[in-house]
RNA sequence: GGGGGCGUAGCGAAGCUGGUUUAUCGCGCCGGCCUGUCAAGCCGGAGAUCGCGGGUUCAAGCCCCGUCGCUCCCGCCA
């Protein structure tokens, strides 16, 4: 049957409509039924619109109204009609008119669904990827999908304007080392070989530089095959950017007007014409994490110098060990209860702290200095304490009367930093200091070239190996390879990173030198990234770049905490789509071509 | 690889220390009533092998063992 075709959208009529008549296509959203007269709400990816059939509508159309059930879809035809003042709707756009139905069309039924599709429905996520469909019907799921085409318009947009060309490249690829796991799609024509999906574009970026591209971006998708995380998928998609001919800041900068654009554009929302920066070291002594949330400051303070005068034992025996004694001041917490406090050091101990020492700060008696109280305050204020140990504490810090201290120490100053880091990420969300209506960038710089891997005995790149170490660094790099800084650069923003990037080597020499400090030998280099060295023997150009993540800008514009929310189909947390029910099985027959034999593994015990 | 949490009707939850029960509640669903609702309202109804398997017990949704699934985190991963 020929279905009647609208002539608008439910979002989009208004009072000045009234007397015309039109035509809607749409859902079920809800139904209220009065006995002669019902009302439909009417719902499509524009909006809401009030449909009635009124008392005096014929039978047969009042027949129709009455099998209706929620998510029918339906054509109607009708008259808008202003509403009467005192039946006007303020909360919805449309809420001034209704359409009086004349004709009424059920294209399809549907069934009792799984879960409503409604502002409440808080049906599990398991239940919602499974039937992603429904789920993509809510409101909630449409704004989603409607933001991330939006802010992935407006890269485009600003990106072409900036000079920038779009460039496919391969998702097929050869495997390369270092890095997440490879996901492997094995070759027909050739047996026993595999291409491997990218992690991410970057050789080829790299490459495109050399051909003279100048400035490339590509909304990519990467793959790495490591366990999901709130804001990690097995697959998900960067903005990929690269430039010749700059320095870090021409980078920082053209990020800084990107985002810029791509908030105004989007939310309206005005950035600040330069974000932050902090150096990695001091992102981790304050805030004890490379991505940290600048919502909010309950900045960490060493109090190594005065927990080496305390009579606190484990805390001597960290500094003893090389390590830190890290301390955080919760404003007015004092009130906290034991297991509030037991909550925090918990928060402490997913980091390998070996415990969280905390006092409150009580107010003197007759205007005197202030005292400690309760926890490990007998270890600064009491016997054997060092006279003025505990108001040379207070005051280091800053803290006032009712106060909580909280402090953690250990003989790996890094552990002790991100202990005590995770006990401020905790206290930060208790406060109710992250408004995800703020949003707080900075670029973290300077991080370190090199990491000591101590499992393998070995330095390995902390990016990767191709980025450029500073050059103020480039006499000792082989002496001293752990305090080499790179020409790095994260953004984060609210406690995530959105961004990473850096400068990259161009110089075969220096490429060399890094290779072998990761003990990467020349043959290695070859086999690897053979094609890749062979095209910087033809005049690369000084390059750079960095991929903002496009699913984590999303899900944070958004306001979510979890990149599943603002993806159309994510898999679940075991890289499944329960959905489609994938990975699945293939035929013996496609396993064949492609010559694979599926080993089952042995019952070790 | 490791740790925390969860699994009770289509959905979301409650169910105390194992026992006065025929496993409770809200939404949804089905039937009826209702002319202005917009999370409509009122009356009635159906719907559950309490994830699965085993065990302890006079008695298990609740305790024990195993197993499957989901979720968050550490590791891993830029």
């Amino acid at each position: 049957m020929e279905y009647l075709k609208r002539t608008t959208t439910c979002g989009a009529l208004r009072k000045g409509d009234a007397g015309q008549i039109v035509a809607l296509n749409g859902w079920v959203h809800r139904k209220r039924d009065h006995g002669g007269i019902s009302f439909i709400n009417l719902r499509d990816r524009y909006g809401i619109t009030q449909v009635v059939v009124d008392a005096d509508a014929e039978a047969a159309l009042k027949a129709s109204a009455a099998e209706l059930k929620n998510e029918y879809c339906l054509s109607v035809r009708g008259r808008v009609r202003a509403r009467p003042d005192s039946m006007v709707n303020p909360d919805m756009p449309t809420g001034e008119i209704e359409v009086v139905v004349s004709e009424l069309q059920i294209l399809t039924r549907c069934e009792t669904l799984p879960f409503q599709i409604d502002e409440r429905s808080d049906a599990k996520e398991e239940t919602r990827l499974k039937y992603r469909y429904l789920d993509l019907r809510s409101g909630a799921m449409q704004y989603r999908m409607r933001l991330r085409h939006e802010v992935a318009f407006a890269v485009r947009e600003h990106l072409a304007s900036e000079g920038f060309y779009e460039i496919e490249t391969p998702t097929f690829i050869r495997s390369t080392p270092e890095g997440a796991r490879d996901y492997l799609v094995p070759s027909r024509l050739y047996p026993g070989k595999f291409y491997a999906l990218p992690q991410s574009p970057q050789l080829y970026k790299q490459i495109l530089m050399v051909s003279g591209m100048d400035k490339y971006f590509q909304i990519a998708r990467c793959y790495r095959d490591e366990d999901a995380r709130g804001d990690r998928q097995p697959e998900f998609t960067q903005i990929d950017i690269e430039m010749s001919f700059v320095k870090r800041d021409d980078v920082l900068s053209m990020v800084e007007r990107l985002f810029g654009h791509v908030f105004r554009k989007t939310l309206g929302e005005e950035l600040p014409a330069n974000f932050r920066r902090i150096s990695y070291d001091e992102s981790m002594e304050l805030y004890g994490t490379d991505k940290p949330d600048l919502r909010f400051g309950l900045a960490m303070k060493d109090i190594g110098d005065l927990a080496a005068r305390s009579t606190f034992q484990a805390f001597k025996d960290a500094l003893a060990a090389g390590g830190a004694v890290k301390a955080l001041v919760a404003p007015d917490k004092a009130d906290y209860s034991r297991k509030q406090i037991e909550e925090l050091e918990a928060a402490a101990k997913v980091y390998r702290a070996k415990g969280m020492a905390w006092f409150k700060v009580a107010a003197g008696e007759g205007g005197a200095a202030a005292q400690l109280e309760g926890g490990a305050s007998k270890f600064f204020a009491g016997e054997g304490a060092p006279a003025g140990l505990a108001s040379d504490l207070v005051a280091a810090l800053g803290a006032k009367s009712g106060d909580l201290v909280l402090m953690v120490a250990d003989a790996k100053r890094k552990v002790a930093c991100q202990s005590l880091g995770a006990v401020r990420s905790k206290l930060g969300k208790d406060l109710g200091l992250c408004d995800p209506k703020r949003f707080e960038f900075a670029w973290i710089v300077d991080f370190p070239m090199f990491e000591w891997n101590e499992d393998e005995n070995r330095w390995e790149a902390a990016h990767h190996m191709f980025t450029m170490p500073q050059e103020r660094f480039h006499a000792t790099m082989e002496s001293d390879p752990g305090s080499v800084k790179g020409d790095l650069y994260d953004l984060v923003l609210n406690g995530y990173e959105l961004a990473s990037g850096s400068i990259r080597i161009h110089d075969p020499d220096l490429q060399k030198r890094v290779f072998k400090i990761v003990g990467f030998s020349e043959e290695d280099a070859q086999k690897k990234f053979g094609f890749l060295t062979e095209a910087f023997k033809y005049g690369p150009p000084p390059h750079g770049g960095i991929a903002p993540g496009l699913d984590r800008l999303v899900m944070l514009m958004a306001g979510d905490t979890s990149i599943k929310e603002v993806i159309a189909f994510p898999k679940n947390s075991f890289a499944v789509s329960p959905m489609d029910d994938c990975p699945n099985e293939v035929d013996q027959k496609q396993l064949d071509e492609l010559h694979i034999k599926i080993v089952e593994k042995a019952e070790s015990k």
